[in-house]
RNA sequence: CGGGGCGUAGCUCAGCUUGGUAGAGCGCGUGGUUUGGGACCACGAGGUCGCAGGUUCAAAUCCUGUCGCCCCGACCA
């Protein structure tokens, strides 16, 4: 595993087998300090080396609270830079920030039809506003009990939707152009840390326009800004499409996705931007007055990003040391090992590190120096490792003395003896490097795993036996649609205009078709 | 809500079949020696065995009930 070291890396007689398997101890000191051993690798179980990965490297936790969880302080600083990112793209096209409530009346939900039937079984109610010492402890007060139940927002469309029809007047009022960081509730019965949890952290946008034409421009705009981040930032590569109408958002007249494919082959949707056409508009009379003086309804999108995207980011690059953080996004983007053996080497290493790293910092490099003292150097590289750093700094007496460190990337691994000097001009460019391969060898795989199903029979058999994106004629029937996903539990994952080519047969009906859409099994 | 599994120390688990007053490893604390791929020694702290009943001289162990969690399925970003 060490290679190039010359003169350096003199392990004492321990590989480093880092996956040691079930032998994993005891973790998470209450300081945040250690981590535990070993991570099921991913051939062993996808499922548990991913569960394994986001508990040991502290991304998050499960909470009291059934289907919660708790997002710890590495997994929190991993989110808020990703919706730094987002939220700047976001100011940039013009929106901005509001805060909308966390319940929402009853009978909201059920103005727009196809939302409540989408909403209405995942939905938290709250019906009493008291506690109160019973029978059986305390419990709620019936004397309370309120007059209409809110809910716990599953999304905002609805109460957002009757704001802007107290805000919109004229078409001069428009566009209105708002965004929310929130916290949303939906009922699941099975969760996934950060894949799909009962309360999740998210963003949603909504906005409303005064024509047709600008809400479409609008709802195609912010699915081209979730993918930029997602393959710029993220370097997680996804497909750009539209959904089918049973995959649609409820109460949008079009849904666009990106779908990113996981290692193990399964799709996950990681954004969605709706067109909603006049839906919530008439739902909620967000009505005004054209240039013609024509009363009429606005067209609104609504397009969000959740929390969800760490398990994509985790699941796209992580390997079996565990996570592997894209630079752009890594809360901490080089890791500083100092190792000595005696105090006055121990000034020496500490004073040089002191003297590159305040360089490294004034370039912008974020930069960490682990200077604990009760662990030795190797159990830190692991500790990182798990944690994802991009690079890795290890300096020793023999570093200090040729003015050198030893250098580790953390994609690929490789190991070199590199000159301290000008790493602060040079650090930067290389992790523009690890964040282009990361992004390329995403690719790679996922290009590698997009294949073509002229029959039913051929998509079955691909489905089952390659996984990944199969692409295949359909005309739009609804009904072959249910039937794929109860019999290959897979489903339509988008539908692409770069998919269309000459008239084949459709899958299962025959019709002739020029679409060819993505199937996949999803998350 | 159906099917399966599990609740014993902070974590992973042994002990239960054949009742006899609580164990290991890791982690944690203190001291020392260590430190270039997961250090070691010594001492130490830590558990009403998920909860409630029952059987028994005696229950982690047997019986009944109950609660919680995990996995698989139906629902979903």
């Amino acid at each position: 595993m060490s290679d190039g070291g010359k003169g350096h890396g003199g392990d004492g007689g321990k590989g480093g087998p880092q996956a040691a398997g079930a032998a994993g101890a005891g973790g998470g000191g209450a300081k945040g300090g250690s981590s535990q051993l070993g991570v099921t690798p991913r051939a062993t179980s996808f499922t548990d080396w991913y569960q394994d990965l986001v508990l040991k490297a502290q991304l998050a936790d499960h909470s009291p609270v059934r289907g919660c969880m708790v997002v710890r302080p590495y997994g929190w600083a991993l989110w808020e830079r990703i919706r730094e990112t987002f939220d700047r793209f976001f100011k940039e096209t013009g929106h901005e920030n509001a805060q909308f409530p966390l319940f929402i009346p009853l009978s909201f939900l059920a103005k727009e039809a196809s939302h409540v039937e989408g909403f209405a079984k995942e939905c938290a109610v709250v019906t009493h506003y008291r506690l109160k010492a019973g029978p059986n402890g305390i419990e709620p007060d019936p004397d309370s009990k309120l007059e209409e139940p809110l809910i716990v927002r599953p999304t905002s469309e609805t109460i957002i939707g009757s704001m802007y029809a107290k805000w919109v007047q004229s078409w001069r009022d428009l566009p209105i152009l708002i965004n929310q960081w929130a916290n949303v509730v939906r009922w699941e019965m099975r969760t996934r840390l950060f894949l799909r949890t009962t309360e999740f952290f998210w963003q949603e946008g909504h906005t409303a326009h005064e024509t047709e034409k600008e809400a479409v421009a609008e709802t195609l705009q912010m699915i081209e800004v979730y993918r930029r981040v997602a393959e710029e930032y993220l370097a997680m590569p996804v497909l750009v499409g539209r959904k089918s109408a049973a995959e649609r958002f409820a109460g949008a007249v079009d849904t666009w996705c990106i779908e990113a494919l996981m290692q193990d082959g399964k799709a996950l949707q990681a954004g969605t931007s709706h067109f909603l056409g006049q839906n919530f508009a008439k739902a909620f009379e967000i009505q005004f007055a054209g240039r013609d003086g024509q009363r009429q309804h606005a067209w609104t999108t609504s397009w969000g990003v959740s929390t969800r995207l760490i398990g994509g980011l985790v699941m796209t690059h992580s390997d079996d040391k565990g996570l592997v953080l894209p630079p752009r996004l890594a809360p901490i983007q080089a890791v500083v090992i100092p190792i000595w053996r005696k105090d006055e080497e121990k000034a020496a290493v500490m004073s040089y590190v002191d003297g590159f790293v305040g360089k490294l910092k004034s370039a912008g490099v974020r930069v960490h120096v682990d200077d604990r003292e009760h662990f030795k150097p190797g159990y830190k590289f692991n500790d990182w490792e798990l944690r994802g750093v991009p690079l890795r700094l290890e300096v020793g007496p023999r570093d200090v003395a040729a003015a050198k460190c030893v250098m580790a990337r953390r994609d690929g691994g490789e190991k070199q003896i590199v000159d301290v000097a000008g790493l602060e001009t040079r650090l930067p460019a290389l992790l523009e490097e690890i964040q282009a391969a990361m992004f390329a060898k995403a690719k790679a795989f996922r290009d590698a795993s997009i294949h073509r199903a002229a029959t039913y029979e051929e998509l079955v058999k691909t489905l089952e036996e390659k996984g990944g994106f199969v692409l295949a004629p359909w005309d739009g029937d609804a009904a072959v649609e249910a039937t794929i996903k109860e019999q290959c539990k897979a489903t339509i994952r988008c539908i692409r205009d770069e998919d269309r080519g000459p008239e084949v047969p459709a899958i299962v009906t025959g019709t002739p078709t020029a679409q060819w859409v993505v199937f996949a099994k999803a998350y």
